[in-house]
DNA sequence: ATCGGGATAGCCT
DNA sequence: GGCTATCCCGATT
């Protein structure tokens, strides 16, 4: 793994217009980026290696498909760099509302790379091989000690923001993940991530 | 490969 | 109020 000086970094926070950027493009630019969680325990920080896009409207895996409005795709209706939380079962998964205005799309996080906080990462995964800390939507949240209370808050203020990260040169792209009952969407490629991070999501 | 967790959401009546 | 499905995970076979 490559050696940080940590320290050396100043965490900048990308400005609010790298969130107007078409939807696929932002979920590739998304990769390299960190996300900073400044948490009661202490500062969390994690490299996006895999995202995944949904095209609201058109695409029949997305929660808005068909602009359906509810509740818990309200967000999604508001201004690009929000963040759309939901819960699944035990596990919290977070999005990144994109662009344009009044569209319906959002980008899935998928797996990160931990970079700054491993001790408590570590405890918040119960002390499982650190391969297993951040690969996946729900792990990844667990890891950064993310919740449903940062539904609704923008992906530019504390205390869960992002900043500029690393450069990422190879991208791969491919069929997203767990959608199986959405008919053609099934094939669309819109999941991207670091070529050979050992971070990526497990396909199962 | 399969199963169940325990949390909504959204649709139905 | 009931029913069903879910952008998942971990344990178990």
């Amino acid at each position: 793994m490559k050696q940080r000086k940590w320290g050396l970094f100043k965490l900048n926070i990308v400005k609010r217009a790298f969130f107007y950027q078409p939807t696929l493009d932002l979920a590739k630019d998304l990769l390299g980026k960190y996300i900073v969680h400044e948490h009661s325990s202490g500062l969390l920080v994690g490299k996006i290696v895999e995202t995944e896009a949904y095209m609201g409207p058109e695409d029949r895996a997305a929660h808005s498909f068909g602009n359906r409005r509810t509740k818990r795709t309200e967000v999604m209706f508001g201004e690009p760099g929000l963040i759309y939380t939901y819960q699944m079962h035990t596990h919290t998964l977070i999005n990144v509302v994109a662009a344009p205005v009044d569209t319906p799309n959002a980008i899935l996080i998928r797996a990160v790379e931990p970079i700054e906080g491993l001790e408590q990462m570590k405890e918040f995964r119960k002390n499982q091989p650190m391969k297993q800390w951040t690969n996946g939507p729900g792990k990844l949240t667990k890891a950064l000690g993310i919740t449903m209370e940062s539904y609704g808050k923008h992906w530019t203020e504390k205390p869960l923001y992002m900043a500029e990260g690393e450069k990422v040169t190879a991208i791969s792209t491919g069929p997203r993940i767990g959608i199986e009952n959405s008919g053609e969407a099934v094939h669309y490629p819109y999941r991207f991530w670091e070529t050979d991070n050992p971070f990526v999501s497990k396909t199962r």
